[in-house]
DNA sequence: CCAATGTATCTCAGTGCTAAGGAATCTGAA
DNA sequence: TTCAGATTCCTTAGCACTGAGATACATTGG
């Protein structure tokens, strides 16, 4: 196990002293979480940059990547994956459309609707960044063992089951 | 293990559609992570919400509480602790000032710097709160046994240790 | 003691988000 | 068919943060 204390092992050692009346034990686990979630930002932060995105443009234009042929979604579905507001959307749509990385066209089928296309130059620029992305994320985990993944993953899952974030 | 197919699941088989080339299953830590970092926070929220609270002024009325008497800190130290920069905390701090839940006074020993202070308010709010907060983190994580919240706080430690949060 | 450098805090413009609400369109029950 | 309610997308005000830079003070080396 792990020799050196972290911020949270403070943090639980300092209210173990002052409020040791209180099981502060969940902060083990969520304030890592919070702790880690910012610092792999940062991290993933730069590899955007590199390839002038961040975050907000970098999900957008993967989420409809990933879709396959045409590679075409609606505001809706963008605002679903992305867990943002759709008003998030349309201001994400409004900078990568500037930009010439997707475009936007009425639905044929629903009046109300929108088709978000990513255009040649933004594909591109995925298949650029894509495997940028993936290296900074691989050196993040670096330190994971495959059992300790494996575990990992399991944790993850079952937190996000009890919060509803299954797929229907 | 789970049954059923999680966000990240989709996302991971879209991509093995669309690029087989490439090995992703670094996302399935990094996107179920951030994806249940954005989902805690929604709860967290809640519960912060039904004391006029947010994350930003929990975190800093936290910090002071936990460091114990005299319930001081300067506003380095609690940046340092949020993982923000300097002017997130001198906005916090206004805030909370205008509360009346800190004070800010001229530091003794250095002319640069100053004493956030909790107010007997501040106090008693993160008497009120913390159960609450303490409450809405262990339902979350309800979901989980023994075995693999061990599991879970070990690997969230070593990534963090990767990323270099050690203490000193 | 001085000059140079470092540190602590704050200010402010810019950014991207949320929350609330509006307009257009769709849906389904009567 | 009709129309009330739901859905889709967008607009906008307000908010909290970042990044850059200013100011004041502290520290260090000569």
């Amino acid at each position: 196990m792990a020799e050196r204390e972290d911020h949270v092992d403070r943090v639980v050692r300092q209210w173990g002293a002052e409020r040791p009346d209180l099981d502060v034990s969940p902060m083990e686990v969520i304030g890592r979480l919070k702790r880690l979630s910012r610092l792999v930002d940062a991290e993933l932060k730069e590899t955007f940059a590199r390839h002038d995105l961040d975050f907000a443009s970098f999900d957008v234009l993967a989420t409809l990547r990933r879709s396959g042929p045409p590679y075409r979604l609606t505001p809706t579905g963008l605002m679903r994956s992305a867990m943002v507001t759709s008003g998030a959307i349309s201001q994400r749509l409004d900078r990568l459309e500037a930009r010439g990385l997707v475009t936007r066209t009425p639905s044929g089928s629903d009046g109300r609707s929108r088709d978000v296309a990513l255009t040649e130059e933004g594909y591109a620029l995925m298949d650029r960044a894509l495997p940028d992305h993936l290296a900074t994320e691989r050196r993040v985990l670096a330190g994971l063992d495959e059992a300790r993944t494996a575990a990992f993953i399991d944790a993850l899952r079952v937190v996000l089951g009890t919060l509803g974030d299954d797929v229907e």
